[in-house]
DNA sequence: ATAAAATAGGACTCGGGCGGTCCTATTTCT
DNA sequence: AGAAATAGGACCGCCCGAGTCCTATTTTAT
């Protein structure tokens, strides 16, 4: 599947919502949960993640709020889902940490990082500010992968 | 954390074996389990549904086993995640169908199914030839990744 | 001063889905 | 005939994500 989490989401909804806002003012979590009908206490949590991360600023209080900590066209989607789930892993095995019992024999963990490198690029190659203004491209390089035929293609001529 | 299931993994891991195999020559279920500890019952799941989505020949019988149906340089690695786990969805709501509560006031679902594209395509340019000959070249654009500073970075400086 | 409204964050529950197992066909080779 | 393999349905336990509850603290408005 390759979902990313419900707190993911909600994320990127506050940090597009929160660069939409004009220069300099802030938002309740209140008034963004009752927008995207969003659990309020959830969104808390993920709001307040992004502040530890440094993606956010918050002021307490009464009329307290959250504005972003840097221009929009700084924070890319990558960051916003990092300083909430934690550093994107295909697989089980992180960084150097054999968590995963298949580790010594696993042939294909390589080139899953990789995989998971150009997954990051992917995802750091989008900025908030291109989500906030729908100027994302389509794709990255179209020609490459439109050339070659999929497998499923091949595999349906080929049925019988 | 954006991780692929496990039964992708091990499909991974089969699809990989195999086509390290000689020409035209096949390999059993148990065979591979052993041969990186997977579970012998679960594996086999995960190859009929690699059988089924035309990405494997099955032979029945004592001394039947999988093959590739394609040749590797064919088969993508998303063809083998989709073959697995179902059509790729970064969001809760995939194709048209609205299974998610929030959206008609979700406001990044464009935007999302843009990235999800791009994360298609980063999988679909990938072979299963290029997995086994570990030959898969490290990020796709890394020019315009690298040349833009992280949030990361700028957050850490504006600290304080 | 006091109350209200907001962030900060720990503790907890609940349910679904993933990973795994078991069992029973059916096919095919020896 | 029997062994070894694929095919596939049914089931189960448990972990983790999603959500809730509660309390403390900060700040502003009245």
């Amino acid at each position: 599947m390759l979902r990313l989490s419900k707190k993911a989401d909600y994320g990127l909804i506050a940090m597009k919502h929160l660069a939409l806002l004009p220069k300099a003012s802030s938002c309740s979590t209140r008034e963004i949960a009752e927008h995207y009908d969003i659990p309020a206490e959830l969104l808390a949590k993920v709001l307040q993640r992004l502040v530890r991360q440094g993606l956010l600023v918050s002021h307490q209080g009464k009329r307290g709020g959250y504005r972003l900590a840097l221009p929009s066209t700084v924070i890319s989607v990558a960051d916003v889902i990092q300083a909430i789930d934690g550093p994107v892993m295909v697989t089980a095995c992180s960084d150097e940490v054999a968590d995963c019992d298949q580790y010594s024999k696993c042939s294909v963990r390589d080139p899953l990082w990789r995989i998971k490198d150009r997954i990051v690029s992917a995802l750091s190659a989008c900025t908030i500010f291109e989500m906030a203004t729908d100027t994302i491209s389509d794709a990255i390089f179209p020609a490459a992968v439109a050339k070659r035929p999929t497998a499923a293609t091949l595999a349906s001529t080929a049925d019988q």
